[in-house]
Order: C-alpha cells, then sequence, then structure tokens
DNA sequence: ATGCCAAATGCCACTGAGTGCCAGGTTGGT
DNA sequence: ACCAACCTGGCACTCAGTGGCATTTGGCAT
C-alpha cells in the first residue's frame, strides 16, 4: 500500500514505511537489470527487512511490482458500495470512480506506476497478476451488483463484460500513457485522467466496429 | 496439444502421446488431490517422461492443466487470418470462429475441459494463467486487424475491447457449462456451443446497463 | 511508570518449480 | 549405412515461497 506517513499507530507506520521501502527500491531495480534478475533476497537486504516479512507484507514478488496498480484496484473495490449507488450507465460509473481514485492516489504515485505498467508489458508473470487482479475486481462488481438488480436475468454476464471493458480502456489508458516520451519523470495524472476518460467514452462505439 | 494420433512423424507421435499421458494423468490427479498436492516430479514419474522433457512440453504446471483450454486459443489464433477475412461486426466474427474450433476440438476434449475450468476456477495461479494466455490471443487479433482497418483512427482500442468481451463471454459460457450436474461425465460440446452463441448474442446489450 | 498480551519479527530449514549443461541415444534424410 | 540434427535423461543448481518456533516490541490497561 502507498500510504500516506503519519497515519495510524506507529506499528503500522512502520510497517507502511517497510513495505515503501521495499517498493521504491524493487521498481527501479527491476526496470534497469530486469524483473528475473532481482531477487527477493537481494531486495530483503537492500530494504533491511528479513525474507519471512517480506512475504508477510506482500503476495508475492508479483504483487510487489504491481503494488502501485493494484493500490487503485483495491481502493475502487474498497469504495464499491458507495460508487454504485450513483445511477446512470454501469461503464460509465465505473469510469468516473475509477479517475477519481486515482486522483486520490499520494504524490508521487505517477513515477512507480509508470514503472509498473511497463514491467507487465515486459514481463508475463507480471502481466498475469496484474490480470488477475482485474479478475477479482470483476468478481467484487458482480458480487455486489446482482442484489442491486433483482429479477434482471443475465444481470450477472452484463456485469462481466462491463468489466471487462472497463479493464481493457485501463489497459490501453495505461499503456499510451507509459508510452509517452520521457514518461518515467514527466507523465502528469491530469494526461492519465485525460487518457481514461476518453478510453471509456469511446470504448461502446466500440462493439459496432466490422470487418470490411 | 490434444493431438489426433497417428498424424506427423514418428518423432512428434511420440511426443504427441507423452503429452496426452501427462495430461490425461493430471487432470484428475489435480481435480482429486489438489493442484499445489500434486507435484512435477509425481506427475513426471507416473507419465514416465523425465522433469526435463516435461518443461521442454509445457511452458509450465500452469500450461499443463490449462491444456484443454489453450489448445482452443492456439487453434484460434492459428487460423486468424482466414477468419479475419470474413465481413460483418468483429465480435460475431469471433464468436463463430469460437464455436467452430470448439466443434473441431478431437473426440473426449470434454472430460478434460471441464476439469481445467473448474481447475482455474478454484485456482489463482492456473487462472492467472488462463488471462494471460487470452491476453495473447487478444494482441494477436489486435496485430491482424491494425492492417486491415487502414485509416481509421481507435482501431486498436476497438479491437481490444471486442476481444475482452469475447473473452468475457467465453468464460462466462464456460463456467456455466462446467457447473452443470454431473457435468464431468455429462457435459456435451453441443451444450457448450449454445452457451457461447447465448453469451455472445446478449453481450453487445450488456453495455446498456444502468444502474437505478 | 509498569507489566501484561497479542501481534510482528527474524531465523532456519525445507519443499517444489524451473533452468543450464552435457553426454548419449534416436530419427530422418541421403 | 552413415551423418547431422534433434530429442532425451540425469544432475546439480537457483530461487520463490512456507512452516515452525523462539524472541522482541508496540499497544494498552492499571
Amino acid at each position: 500500500m502507498t500510504t500516506q506517513p503519519g497515519s495510524g499507530t506507529l506499528r503500522s507506520r512502520r510497517i507502511a514505511r517497510s513495505r515503501q521501502r521495499l517498493v521504491e527500491t524493487a521498481l527501479p531495480a527491476f526496470t534497469e537489470r530486469g524483473y528475473d534478475a532481482v531477487t527477493v533476497d537481494w531486495l530483503c537486504d537492500q530494504a533491511e527487512v528479513s525474507k519471512r516479512s517480506f512475504f508477510r507484507y506482500f503476495d508475492g514478488k508479483e504483487d510487489l511490482a504491481l503494488t502501485p496498480l493494484n493500490d487503485v484496484w483495491r481502493l475502487l473495490i474498497a469504495d464499491l458500495d458507495t460508487v454504485l449507488d450513483r445511477s446512470g450507465p454501469l461503464l460509465e460509473v465505473l469510469g468516473e470512480a475509477l479517475v477519481a481514485v486515482v486522483e486520490r492516489m499520494p504524490a508521487g504515485w505517477e513515477r512507480l506506476a509508470v514503472l509498473s505498467t511497463r514491467l507487465s508489458g515486459t514481463t508475463p508473470a507480471v502481466d498475469a497478476a496484474g490480470l488477475l487482479v482485474c479478475e477479482r475486481f470483476t468478481d467484487q462488481v458482480v458480487g455486489a451488483i446482482t442484489p442491486r438488480l433483482p429479477g434482471s436475468p443475465g444481470a450477472e454476464l452484463s456485469a462481466r463484460v462491463v468489466c471487462a471493458v472497463a479493464v481493457a480502456g485501463h489497459r490501453a489508458a495505461m499503456a499510451a500513457w507509459q508510452s509517452g516520451p520521457g514518461a518515467e519523470t514527466r507523465a502528469t495524472r491530469g494526461e492519465l485522467c485525460a487518457l481514461l476518460r476518453e478510453s471509456f467514452a469511446t470504448a461502446p462505439a466500440a462493439l459496432e466496429i466490422r470487418l470490411p
């Protein structure tokens, strides 16, 4: 978790700082020396955390690599009940909520998010883990939405389809954002939000696409 | 690969038989004793294949577990150029091609496909690997379609969205198919194709879904 | 301040996936 | 029959991830 310093108990702040230190160490190292070449043992050494604690903080090496991205989804999941109280097309609601969550991420999130996105573009294991998190998000949405749309047959499939589109839009936006020149230092949150809005606005028309 | 016996050279038939033996051994074992409890070493022992060869036949343990499902996507990818020569809405074209590929799978495919689907429902690592294969399918479609739709801006995003919907429809259909009573022995290919057609037909309307 | 308890930590040994290397065997073509 | 290419098995190795347990430490009530 990318947590603001100074919140919660001393204990939880220590944990947050350790996690933060690991992420700050890992992402640049992965980028420079390659994901496989950077071992968990080395990272633990650098961040002065025992390997055992590492696996208490993160679900695994991929989870560490995806922290900035996963934080977004986790936060969105945490807010789901509030988000789904709004009315309107589900895809729009999810899109706006996603933008809102991105805007709420802590300062400096951009730099790590860029590295994380690039990493999932180059490292299949990381990409797979990221897709899994998105799928879990979908499950949460389905679980939260079915009771809200009583008696509508096929609501589950519809929710899944909408989430799939949302995830695809998110991935496309992240890919475009990350690929800008000098993105690792210059990519701004405003640009990302604009890309996200654009993806979500364009997506519905995509189903019309025809082969000539 | 679930390959028909008797095709190709002696060498490739040996390989196909070894792969087949591994899959036939693995999927029931995974189901009965649990994915983690069944080790690669044990499987190699059973199928009389060296561990070294195992990793030459499969990309990993997950790839083995997903063989029946992955075969479908791989075959679809192999046929992509032919498939995309048709005209009409991309989603429909992909849907029909998917059904056609399923119908072409070798006899007895159903039994293993059911086990494989269940496995990805219960084992996150397997599910993640499955999602990755679908994502690679998407990449292939994007790569094949961009040159065919010259000068249409946003064609890439559109293709990705359509593939995401196709994948979601496929997953929903497989989940429904596999969950039928006694599916491990009684699930028929006809049922699956019907479910697939239904998913693909219903999907476009899903984007209209609204919150009250 | 003090002392207790639950939670966090570190350490060590262990399992299991996956790989590099190489020597020997099999196959298919000529 | 022979050769080159490819396949195979075996072995040792790395590294991710876990179980168990003794120890520390922050939180909190007194």
